[in-house]
DNA sequence: CTGAAAGCGCTAACAC
DNA sequence: GTGTTAGCGCTTTCAG
């Protein structure tokens, strides 16, 4: 029962006011049916000023049912998606902002997350980022049944019919391969994401695959490695590749991170970019290189999707206006570099 | 009154596991006082566990007057502080993880977002991040008014007694600069951030000022160049700098934005690093460059900031426990690149 | 046009 | 040991 402060209420207005509390309720959330005398309505929101007076967003929420509070889920994973989150969270923000919305954010499992947010009603839709694609439990299950609104960013959870908001990873790993291809290259390398738990990933080789097969250009296993999107496993696992004799001219990195680490560790074992092997990525964030050098990448848009996540989960909120289950892809675009030239003679 | 959804409430698992409301909650919230037949207690939390039954976050906010939530505060500026951003985020979020807490995020303006969250009564405590020093009105002040848990991250408010959390700021600058007065530069030029808004670039330059006077070099106005931390304004302002031939030997730039900004410019008019200008920074984030070469800079610790700031809110929000107004600040770490020599002679 | 009254779902003190 | 009760601060009918 402890109360921490004592912020004045809604009967303390109506006191000083010389009001009844519900008066105040109506001044003050607008209300557009009654009409009240200019002179109370001025003397309430004067006494409101006075007090500093604001209603409680909790008793609100209790009363009304809806918090105005949309969830975050994500997993802050380490290095390579920072610029990433970054600007997603800011897109997620600019699609709620100046509607009265307010952005819960939960980091780590999404299970937990997503069961604690949605179950304790702490907000009235959800934005699950980059979860992984499988999980043990059925929140998502649970979610989709329930009918909450629910919008997936980054990854599409498999076997749930769910809002999904994305590039076509597809689409954008087959224009890069095929750059690659119509710059001549038929042995292309693909440093690959985490294949297990990333739909992106997956997608992004089945592009690069599609590719290939449009080229006749058969597929070879070897020429797929799995750096799980991270930028320091490129040296040992590339390293060993290229240490078992594996050849290749060209790389189709599924990030950008990986496409740098790939860059690194060519330079250092004094391969030359891209007279010996060309490099291509897809972009999490844009940050250009110091000395000039740029690598090619496509580069998505970022602030979009976070925009678009937003807009439509607070369609769904708002009145189950959209129909859930509805993919939506933005495009990405190219962003011209340095590092592909045709292969070596 | 419409409500959205139909949870499972109190009610329900009391009619399913037959006993009264209270005895559902007491269950649930395993208070120590009165013993309950283990066979009761197994029907109810089996009965919560059947209809997925969760306490409604708000019911229990409106009743305990605490909301279990933290507010953070920031304004998500654009490129130069992503990786800052993230990491200290996450630094927040292991602060307060496991112990019960959520995370309200508000971005933008500074005082509409603590006025929001705290005149609504959405959070129990504030951190507000790297907030402009100056505002109009005085939220802030009022937050230590009513003694309101905050505490304030990578910027320090003027004239208003708070928990504070940063790196030593002017410490720092001044052994960035000390590095280069080592090597045996005198003519250094400091490129700074917003100095208007932003106590940290003012600290930084307190610092750089402080190394110059210790070693008895005169100051020089000319020397001092307000980049406002963005990697961008380099080129144009630095560059009209140089155009005016203003001579100096090394830079000492206020974030490694700036620094990789210098470096870009130093490059592209041919002058070359660090045989003709050496080149300190103070890290947002380490982002390896691709070439292999890197800057010196002074690396800041965010993860434990944020995790500092947490637990310092925790135990104000706690019990008043901590002593408020004080400031707290971390070490940074010398990363040593190759971007210092001698000044050519 | 204004005030009184009924809850929203829960915790915690207090009876039974 | 368990159930009853009184609010927490507010929105929203519904009377005056």
């Amino acid at each position: 029962m402890s109360r921490r402060t004592h912020a004045a209420t809604r009967q303390d207005v109506a006191l000083r006011a010389g009001v009844a509390p519900s008066t105040v309720s109506l001044i003050l959330n607008r209300t557009p049916g009654p009409r009240i005398p200019d002179e109370t309505r001025q003397r309430v929101i004067a006494a409101a000023r006075d007090l500093g007076y604001q209603s409680s967003s909790i008793a609100r929420a209790l009363v009304t049912g809806r918090t105005n509070t949309i969830g975050v889920v994500m997993h802050f994973v380490d290095q390579p998606f920072q610029g990433y989150t970054t600007a997603i969270l800011d897109g997620f923000w600019k699609g709620i902002m100046g509607r009265g919305y307010r952005m819960l954010l939960a980091l780590g499992s999404r299970d937990a997350c997503v069961g604690g947010l949605y179950r304790e009603r702490s907000v009235d839709g959800l934005i699950v980022f980059a979860a992984p694609v499988e999980s043990d439990d059925d929140e998502l299950g649970n979610l989709d049944k329930a009918g909450f609104p629910a919008v997936f960013v980054g990854t599409r959870p498999n076997g749930i019919r769910c809002d999904y908001v994305d590039i076509d990873n597809v689409k954008v790993a087959r224009q890069a391969t095929e750059r690659l291809i119509e710059a001549g290259h038929r042995r292309i390398l693909h440093l690959a994401g985490p294949l297990e738990v990333n739909s992106a990933a997956v997608d992004r080789r089945k592009g690069y695959l599609e590719a290939l097969a449009l080229a006749g250009i058969p597929a070879d296993e070897d020429l797929i490695v799995d750096c799980s999107f991270n930028r320091s496993f490129v040296a040992e696992r590339l390293g060993r590749v290229m240490d078992a004799g594996v050849r290749f001219t060209a790389i189709f990195a599924a990030n950008l991170g990986m496409a740098q680490g790939a860059l690194q560790l060519l330079l250092a074992r004094g391969i030359r970019v891209p007279e010996e092997v060309s490099l291509i990525g897809i972009d999490a964030e844009r940050d250009p290189d110091p000395t000039g050098f740029t690598i090619d990448t496509y580069a998505q848009p970022l602030q979009a999707i976070g925009l678009e996540a937003a807009s439509i989960l607070r369609r769904r909120m708002d009145a189950s206006l959209a129909v859930p289950g509805r993919s939506t892809f933005l495009p990405c675009t190219y962003v011209p570099g340095r590092s592909i030239a045709p292969p070596p003679a």
